[in-house]
RNA sequence: GGCCCCUUCGACUAGUGGUUAGGUCACCACCCUUUCACGGUGGUUGCACGGGUUCGAAUCCCGUAGGGGUCACCA
């Protein structure tokens, strides 16, 4: 039974490489017929953000990843989120303390800091000097009756390798005498990282640890974790995926960009581009298809196929997805999309007039926002004209042509784009001018700019009056 | 610095001993065209380096270089 888990930390908003994370762990669990399980990792007080775990939700639900079991979800292995087990964790390091495979320890970080600053000082690399490691019971006892302060720290056996099997990376060997004596319950009586991540696993019966490549060494400390409880038989198979990167080849960090998944959909990201980008960013089926649904992503996908080198965020290909999956939306799905960004502009259209606007926009828009941002003329008259245009089109001879054309327009009781298009041909033909005499400065007085939809498209959506009120200002002012 | 991981066009990648090294984004050119896009056609650019193994290496082995991750009472 396929059981895997995505474990985020409530600290803050989601990063894209912790979508990809959950995005990976769902699609395992999807395609596997397996369970999907959200654990909260809430053991940092002092990291905690109020509302996080909500924004978690909200962001998992816009791009579609779901969940079978959690804090919200319910669940037999329950609770969820970490800070509500801490009676579990501390029965946990009790054990390990009366089997010796833990101890106390009471020093102060201000020993601890000393000591890796003379370590570091030496060239050895910074650890703990396993100071209190062997400690007598009446040392250990005397201490504790006098209150002092105390962590209780991992005995990691000395001069040991430890080999585990990474179903992306192949066998990874650590040995013992580098890996420090972790700290596995801190001095809040929360635990580490580490202790509440293998106790959860292992009691939520976690098939696939799938996680990013940065937790690779730590890995072996799990495995110890495992050891020392006597768990080895049901420890999970790792995954470890190889990191997203900054174009500098850096970790994705903020600095260098917008890394939250909240950042892309205020951007006007489409959620279903967003997933499909990301899933493809250190995984491929071998297909040269770039486009994948949800479903598509669910059959296909393959932990066998994850790729080892880091990926580089790249966005121009995420604006190509996106603009890809613009194009493939209807016209009701888009009008849900673009009408709250034109209110919020101002701009009062009927949802009829907006589908004009949204249909001749579609193939030109790589952001949602484009709908709007990118054609203003068609909700307000212009006021500004493009000087690149207007030195190139709006001569003497093209205003003077403008004028003649107005009143026909006036005239005009059928106003489609066909009819406009016959009016504006026959005069070019009449008077031997290549049409775009016409249509360029037609264009400008319009909208004002150089570009955007066919004109005679554009000319029909504007409406008659509106179109022949701009065009007697044009010649007017312009 | 120690340990670990990684290395195919600028980016994402296909490729698992024999390919003219393929696709997508970006870029360039041309076509379509009233502009911008879309679409179509074509193109520039790549196996980090050095040794092996082999009739034959992007593919296997060793080394070097480069990049990254990690070394917290953070996850």
């Amino acid at each position: 039974m396929v059981r895997v888990r995505f474990a985020p930390s409530p600290t803050g908003l989601v990063h894209v490489g912790s979508l990809r994370t959950a995005l990976y762990n769902f699609l395992f669990a999807r395609h596997h017929g397996g369970v999907h399980i959200l654990r909260v990792e809430d053991t940092d007080r002092t990291r905690y953000v109020e509302g996080a775990v909500e924004n978690l939700l909200r962001t998992m639900e816009w791009v579609g990843i779901t969940f079978d079991e959690g804090p919200a979800h319910g669940g037999d292995y329950g609770p969820y989120t970490q800070s509500e087990r801490t009676e579990t964790y501390r029965k946990y390091a009790d054990e390990l303390i009366k089997n010796g495979k833990a101890y106390p320890c009471f020093c102060t970080s201000e020993r601890l800091d000393e000591v890796r600053k003379h370590m570091q000082a030496t060239g050895q690399p910074p650890m703990y000097d396993r100071h209190c490691r062997n400690l007598t019971d009446e040392e250990i006892e005397v201490k504790m009756e006098a209150g002092i302060p105390h962590v209780v720290r991992l005995r990691i056996p000395l001069g040991e390798t430890i080999t585990f099997n990474d179903l992306v990376r192949g066998d990874v060997s650590f040995d013992s005498k580098t890996i420090d004596d972790q700290v596995l319950l801190k001095s809040d009586g929360f635990p580490t990282y580490h202790l509440a991540n293998v106790i959860d696993d292992y009691m939520m019966k976690i098939s696939h640890v799938i996680r990013g490549e940065e937790w690779l060494s730590s890995t072996p400390k799990h495995v110890l974790l495992y050891r020392a409880f006597g768990w080895e038989d049901s420890m999970p198979k790792f995954a470890h995926l190889p990191l997203l990167l900054n174009p500098d080849r850096s970790k994705l960090s903020k600095r260098q960009g917008d890394v939250a998944v909240e950042d892309f959909r205020d951007k006007g990201y489409l959620p279903d581009a967003l997933i499909n980008f990301v899933a493809l960013l250190g995984w491929n089926p071998s297909a040269t298809e770039e486009i994948y649904s949800m479903e598509e992503l669910i059959a296909q996908f393959d932990l066998a196929k994850v790729n080892k080198a880091g990926a580089v965020f790249g966005r121009e290909k995420l604006d190509w997805f996106n603009a890809e999956y613009i194009r493939k939306k209807s016209l009701d799905e888009l009008l849900i999309l673009v009408k709250p960004i034109a209110k919020d502009r101002g701009y009062m259209v009927s949802d009829e007039y907006l589908k004009k606007v949204i249909h001749l926009m579609q193939e030109r828009s790589r952001s949602i926002f484009d709908f709007v941002d990118f054609a203003g003329y068609f909700f307000k008259a212009p006021t500004e004209f493009e000087e690149k245009s207007k030195a190139k089109n709006w001569t003497p001879e093209a205003k003077e042509r403008i004028a003649q054309l107005l009143p026909q327009f006036k005239a005009l009781t059928d106003w489609t784009h066909e009819s406009i298009e016959g009016i504006v041909r026959s005069y070019a033909e009449a008077n031997t001018l290549s049409a775009g005499k016409l249509i360029h400065p037609l264009r400008l007085a319009v909208s004002g700019v150089g570009m955007g939809p066919g004109v005679f498209e554009l000319l029909e959506v504007i409406g008659k009056d509106e179109v022949c009120s701009r065009l007697e200002y044009a010649i007017a002012n312009l």
